[in-house]
DNA sequence: ATAATTGCAAATAGTTTGCACCTAC
DNA sequence: GTAGGTGCAAACTATTTGCAATTAT
């Protein structure tokens, strides 16, 4: 499961890159994983007080900062002001609402999956890139529609 | 030239639509389409303080929202939490420099141009879509290097 | 033991808003 | 003349930082 699995990866990298691995990590990254969606810090942040009273939505923010460091998580740029954050860090497309700003994977991976070129004629260096697709979810399209 | 015909779209679209053409709109359609990269509000506010002094940011954010508004510009998304501007609304790919933030037009066409789809199996209506390139742009990449 | 991490409060950055004055039409 | 636009100051939102207290190793 990829929860498991990301909880592993997590200890691991902490361990191989002397990190330490602390009850807060632990949380932000089962809260993370448990979603589908990809939330913003303070959907994380409201998800991790229920279980954890106390919990600093600065350490959310440097929690998941470090998480991107150790590539364990991948900011999205969502067309919100606010950044969401994917625990899936292989390159695929995402689909963002402009009704909700919600933030989801497209699971067309047919779709968006490009060869990324290295350099092009002036010298810019292309080391990654990002596909969003940006529309209305189902239940958004049902409020604007009606 | 890209500049007069931006600038003759923007005196159309005021006319046809109502809206007032102030000396302030015309100015920012002037310094936005004068630059080829995407610029930033502030980085327009600079050039328009140059020639119009007592030009106000908040009209700058203003005006760019009213261009957006009549689909004159279109808003970029950069990884950074800046918004920049583009005059030109065809759907293209975007480079954006980890290292200075600026962001460009990508000039090889036949990447990042595909089919939007309509709608997803799971009821996503896409409406548009962004292909970011990013990575590190000449200047940037001899600076690191070194 | 000690270097890293956390939580709080305050600072910062980008953007938006309320309102009185001004100006394009 | 009037609706719409502008400029200022203040508000707001998301994020970052300084610092003292805490904790993982």
């Amino acid at each position: 499961m990829f929860e498991e699995k990301k909880l592993q990866e997590l200890k691991d990298m902490c361990r191989s890159r002397g990190v330490s691995l602390t009850p807060q990590r632990l949380a932000v990254m089962r809260v993370l994983t448990a979603r589908r969606d990809h939330p913003t810090v303070d959907q994380l942040y409201d998800d991790l007080t229920e279980q954890m009273p106390g919990m600093s939505r600065t350490t959310v923010y440097r929690v998941l900062e470090t998480f991107e460091r150790l590539g364990l998580v991948r900011k999205i740029d969502s067309r919100a002001s606010k950044a969401h954050f994917d625990a899936d860090t292989s390159l695929h497309p995402h689909m963002v609402c402009l009704g909700c700003g919600k933030v989801v994977d497209y699971q067309d991976r047919g779709f968006g999956i490009l060869e990324p070129p290295g350099i092009t004629d002036d010298g810019f260096e292309i080391i990654d890139y990002a596909v969003t697709l940006v529309g209305y979810c189902r239940q958004c399209r049902r409020n604007v529609d009606n």
